[in-house]
DNA sequence: CTATAAATTTTTCGCGCGTAAAAATATTGA
DNA sequence: TCAATATTTTTACGCGCGAAAAATTTATAG
């Protein structure tokens, strides 16, 4: 790489050879320039260096290069893993994925959505915490721009992708009355949708299998579930509180909590003969495996749901095209391991 | 909110009643223009919900309000809460954090350099990987643009905010062998600058003490923590392996998968008497809390780290200050729980 | 009420690039 | 070789705003 640097696109006409209008079209479509012309240009970058200022690209053109993604938290695992899966996707394609997270605060999340408009996104991605304020104002905003929600449906006619929680906690209740004692039902604060879902799946499973349904309520609200999940164990289990010996939690991270409420306890979870107690979780959380015991639970396919996001949208934006049904529900996978 | 929408400056300028560069002036600093003014652009603003065009401001200002933040992997929970830290407090301070990951590879992390260069950023806060070609391109960036670099020190001059690795890592040591055995150190892979001073800081304390030091070097390479504690752990532990049966793990990852690992070979962890095996992390980890039994470890100071990350930049960047001394060294503080 | 400083407005320019249209040039195929 | 087509160059304008300088208004003091 050469010394002088190239402040901006004229510069690096000037240094190419080629005229500014040429240049700016390689790198809007490298494709759209003869080869032996596309081939002096990166040649020229790799000598120069050059970049074009980012700002002044989008200042101008019609339609941005950039994806809008709101996720309610980054920090937690199961979100974090998708991000990365759909930013390294949007990077393939071209486009530039700008990530907002709203730290499970309405307000935030609504500055988040702003934020994406005065960014004059091409498109957004967007996991909605759930306040049925924001809903109103992402529906205007997925009438304005391509957007898709996944993980947590919001009751309309939006473009979704996310685990049908009907299959997947079916498939679970299913296993659980199939293996042992039928499971109650660890319900999680009513953040979304998806505790909703979860709780009536488990609950409709259960009758269809002619059984007594037991939910334990969430206690307290928030996002923190491990907390609330261990608070819940602390509570219920010295007491012999809990309807059966079976839980099955609204998620992993609830039921990360449990285990290790369990554990302090000394009770001895896992599904031999000499435990006292059977968990199970939802999602397949990235630290399931590493519970002890490793956590039985039904995984969410986060390359399909990345994938299926990322491709639903692309279609949108650039050819305009809606998918054939708004709703993409993906299967669950039960993923059998030492807890339950 | 009225039904007009604004399209730019111009056009807010003409519903406000006030000139443009006035209305730009508030948007750079409400507080340099009069009170009288700023209550009329603010009521104009909840009428019309005007903001300027992000892309617009940036083209043309001498100095941005853009933070760049690159870390390893925003999937990690350790980095991922001091992002959300970082990211609260440059929003508070007027300004735009834009997070890039590096996701553990250079050529990664090295676009990500030359994405904050575009994006014209005024000041970057980065936790490198730790690769040594990238490092020289860190420092040149550093040279260039007001640059804090956190975690993992480049054993240049660079401005530097993280924890003492020496100081926390002597902490465990001591009282490891205070109450029992001493510590054998289950190595972690060489990603880094705190892998090396941490083994070394293990080795001195140990000597200190006069003790033998007995370090595990890592199997693998890469960034899968647990997944490389587990394997150790199923490795070692049955075998009877292990030089001590005190296992001060490099950070609370590998921990986490050790203590797995322990479970699943049917070893009790702990400090009490009948216990196999004690184990103990560094970093505090989100996740230390629930793991069975819980996790003795170093607390690093998330809250400091950003702090310190946060207002030695802006010392930086708006005084122009330098900090009286380039090294910023947390202390560590034990975190006793039951593992150990 | 006047002088002066401070705040604000007006005017004007330019940032770096996208984009459009017309002209010039290169490539292709027969 | 020549027209037909594809590509590049030339020329020119505009995006939405920051910034600097000059003109004007407003506030503060005397």
């Amino acid at each position: 790489m050469e010394e002088q640097k190239i402040k901006n696109m004229e510069e690096f006409s000037a240094v190419s050879g080629i005229s500014r209008p040429t240049i700016s079209k390689y790198f809007n479509d490298p494709s759209s320039v003869r080869r032996s012309t596309r081939e002096r240009i990166e040649e020229a970058i790799a000598r120069y260096g050059y970049r074009p200022n980012l700002f002044a690209i989008n200042q101008n053109r019609k339609f941005t290069k950039n994806i809008g993604i709101i996720v309610p938290h980054i920090v937690d695992p199961f979100y974090a893993e998708i991000v990365r899966q759909i930013e390294t996707r949007c990077i393939e394609a071209g486009y530039w994925a700008i990530v907002l997270g709203s730290h499970g605060d309405a307000e935030r999340e609504l500055s988040a959505i702003e934020m994406l408009y005065s960014l004059r996104i091409a498109g957004a991605i967007i996991a909605p915490l759930g306040d049925t304020s924001v809903s109103d104002r992402i529906r205007r905003l997925a009438a304005d721009i391509p957007t898709v929600i996944f993980d947590n449906h919001m009751n309309g006619d939006e473009i979704f992708v996310g685990t049908d929680n009907f299959q997947s906690v079916g498939l679970m209740v299913d296993y659980l009355c199939r293996s042992g004692e039928p499971p109650c039902f660890l319900d999680m604060p009513a953040v979304n949708t998806n505790a909703r879902e979860r709780r009536e799946a488990y609950v409709r499973a259960m009758e269809e299998q002619g059984f007594q349904p037991h939910v334990i309520p969430a206690e307290s609200a928030g996002w923190d579930f491990e907390e609330l999940g261990y608070n819940a164990g602390l509570r219920l289990l010295p007491a012999h509180q809990l309807p059966t010996n079976t839980v099955l939690c609204a998620n992993d991270r609830m039921a990360i909590g449990l285990i290790a409420a369990a554990f302090e306890k000394g009770l001895r979870v896992g599904r031999g003969a000499a435990t006292a107690l059977r968990v199970a979780g939802h999602d397949d959380h990235p630290m399931a495996r590493f519970t002890a015991p490793a956590l039985t639970t039904v995984a969410q396919d986060y390359v399909s749901i990345a994938e299926n996001s990322v491709s639903t949208l692309f279609g949108m934006i650039e050819n305009g095209v809606r998918p054939a049904s708004p709703l993409r529900r993906l299967e669950g996978k039960l993923i059998l391991r030492a807890s339950a």
